[in-house]
DNA sequence: CTGCATCCGAATCGATACTG
DNA sequence: CAGTATCGATTCGGATGCAG
């Protein structure tokens, strides 16, 4: 299986472990909270720096400059500057960035498909 | 589309945004780094604590138990002890664990597809 | 407007030790 | 074997101030 290789660790090849450690460095990258709601409010939008932090609910300046940059280092978005006054800065999706969406929305809709769900199990778990 | 909630808050009606602040609540759960790879890890399988910490590389005892009693509470994962000594505990995945998986390989697959892209990006970005 | 730096409290994590 | 608790250390994350 294709995924494989990011659970159980240790191949004797040293290219294979290299390849490794890279896929379980860009999937930490990408598997947290912020990236992940980041790709999915930019969709196949273009927006400003503003307008995203207005789309990402509650993410904090900090977050949101730290998360752009990382997925411009992982080619994920591109960054546009244009050089006016004020300053303006366009985040796009690259293709790659693009077609992690579908992993993204999967995990989106399941997640409102399920809340009523999950919702009865925690009831259940905390008593 | 489905996933809008997630992103832009504050509906008007109470309900709604009772709904909203809770699927954000279960997204923040579910996309993190090691709720993401035990989910992959147990898969269709039924796996001891001490397998699951050997099939998810890296991870420590306290994370993984962290994590799976979150995963529990939520209803992802069903937690098996057996009263023998000494004692056996088994973690299966249940059914909206399973829908889950489907999310996760997407997630596991674009990593290792795009893992020379990514590398070249931060040779790029880097420099 | 965007981005960087800084400070500081809070949360995370790993290591270790201890229980049933 | 599985789980809990505790303790430092690191990281996270928000708030603020400053620069281009």
């Amino acid at each position: 299986m294709v995924t494989k290789r990011l659970l159980k660790g240790l191949p004797e090849d040293a290219d294979l472990r290299r390849a490794d450690s890279l896929a379980r460095e860009i999937f930490s990258d990408v598997a947290n909270k912020w990236a992940l709601l980041i790709i999915e409010a930019l969709g196949e939008r273009t927006l400003r720096f503003s307008e995203l932090r207005g789309e990402v609910e509650g993410i904090s300046h900090k977050m949101l400059t730290q998360n752009l940059r990382m997925l411009e280092r992982n080619g994920l978005v591109d960054r546009k500057v244009h050089p006016t006054v004020p300053p303006r800065v366009e985040y796009t999706l690259t293709e790659p960035g693009r077609a992690l969406r579908t992993a993204v929305d999967a995990l989106c809709g399941w997640t409102h498909q399920h809340l009523a769900h999950i919702e009865r199990a925690r009831g259940r778990f905390d008593a």
